[in-house]
DNA sequence: GAGTGGTCTAGACCACAAC
DNA sequence: TTGTGGTCTAGACCACTCC
């Protein structure tokens, strides 16, 4: 009866009257006991039955939080077996930068320098966007560069429909993302390709390192919740400052 | 009632008696609809209630084939307005290899050569496995070269822990990770860190590319359901071959 | 046979956006 | 007010793994 005896039950404190869902209230829980280390990799989580008895959840609650973690790449289910933690916890590491930095820090940018800001269209820069944009469409074209901890980061490249008003000056004191969102543009999904490249001698320069230089580029394109083009960023990060960190499930 | 007007209705035929999960079938169905074409970007999705109503659906169901395709960045949801399609299809383009393809395409390998095969540590080789692994277990050392059309693409250099068994003449036929599941090992997540750096003379003579060469690196982590390590793989990729894409949604 | 996760149903109430 | 997605409940049956 109830569940196999190596199993570890999490302490939860849920709150019904917060805002915040039961089911991330439950997966927070979970992944700050792997992170404390009161759950360590190789151990059984509680079973599901028990989980929502002793928590009064329901299955589908408790299993939308464990799923949640099982994509984030800390758990793993086998039927007939049980839930296993498989990672340690999660390295945050000073020097990386994730995935999300373009995005998701876009309220306080450490510091970035417009170069440049002219005008071209998709098919003067080289960018294929078939279905979401005429080849003659006016873009802005700004290039950028970004520094953090007084050392310059990256070189930006952004490609911005020209319905958007970029002001030089509104650019210099604010991210570029808050201007989009003023103007309207509710940013809904961002497609990276991640690649290498050697930086040219203006680039290398700009990034104050010595050539050959390898670099990390990254090429965003950002949509609207209508699928309409937002921004086209390609991106020159300095690879000793910069690496991208995903999981995959098997 | 119903709808609004402008909701696109897909068409979708589920198998009842399939082994494939209804939500999957329905998600693929939606898939394809994109793909296609008769789902455009910026198109609204049938609203969850009458998409239930017409297959015969529960809602959960329903919503899981839904958040299926959210997170594989197809569709967006905001409440009170509806699903939209954001992207137009996926590019499958010939010269990308997907982070998948390590694991994923692991059963027939185009070609790989076993550069060398030697012993080593974790504190040997430089690498930190904190909690799944003392500084001082044995660990093979392999390296290989992947061949891809008639090309060198990348140098794989890998870690595999000295308990598993693993025969020269067995590598050379047979996948790295055929041999790890043969041996036990039940491979349930990796973690992947992208970067780039230059090669070496010698990497870029095996990569048979001039220098100064720009690589984009990864390195995997592979543990077992277990939380055991079963192997670090650290690979220099030629960046004109390879890149990895990954979607982020806001 | 017992324990476990995987799938599915049939509802309920709420929060947000548009009219 | 209406349509929409977001959350949650309380069950059901099945498939897989281990004993």
């Amino acid at each position: 009866m109830a569940t196999r005896s190596d199993a570890v039950q999490v302490d939860v404190r849920l709150d019904r009257t917060s805002p915040v869902p039961l089911y991330h209230q439950l997966s927070q829980a979970i992944e700050a006991a792997i992170d404390n280390g009161a759950l360590r990799p190789g151990d059984r989580l509680e079973n599901e039955l028990s989980l929502t008895e002793r928590l009064g959840l329901a299955r589908p609650t408790a299993r939308q939080a464990i799923q949640e973690l099982v994509r984030k790449g800390l758990l793993v289910r086998r039927r007939g077996l049980g839930t296993q933690v498989v990672r340690p916890a999660i390295h945050r590491d000073a020097r990386l930068t994730s995935l999300y930095s373009d995005l998701a820090s876009g309220g306080r940018e450490p510091d970035t320098r417009l170069l440049t800001h002219d005008t071209t269209t998709p098919s003067a820069a080289g960018i294929d966007l078939g279905d979401v944009m005429a080849p003659d469409t006016p873009l802005h074209l700004l290039r950028r560069l970004r520094w953090a901890d007084g050392e310059p980061l990256a070189i930006m490249t952004n490609y911005v429909p020209a319905r958007f008003e970029l002001d030089d000056a509104a650019l210099a004191g604010r991210s570029l993302y808050d201007l989009l969102r003023e103007q309207g543009a509710q940013i809904a999904i961002a497609h990276q390709t991640i690649g290498a490249r050697l930086a040219d001698a203006e680039e290398a320069g700009l990034l104050e390192q010595p050539r050959p230089l390898a670099c990390v580029t990254a090429e965003l394109i950002v949509y609207d919740d209508a699928g309409a083009l937002v921004e086209v960023g390609r991106h020159l990060y300095r690879a000793d400052r910069y690496t991208v960190q995903t999981s995959l499930v098997v």
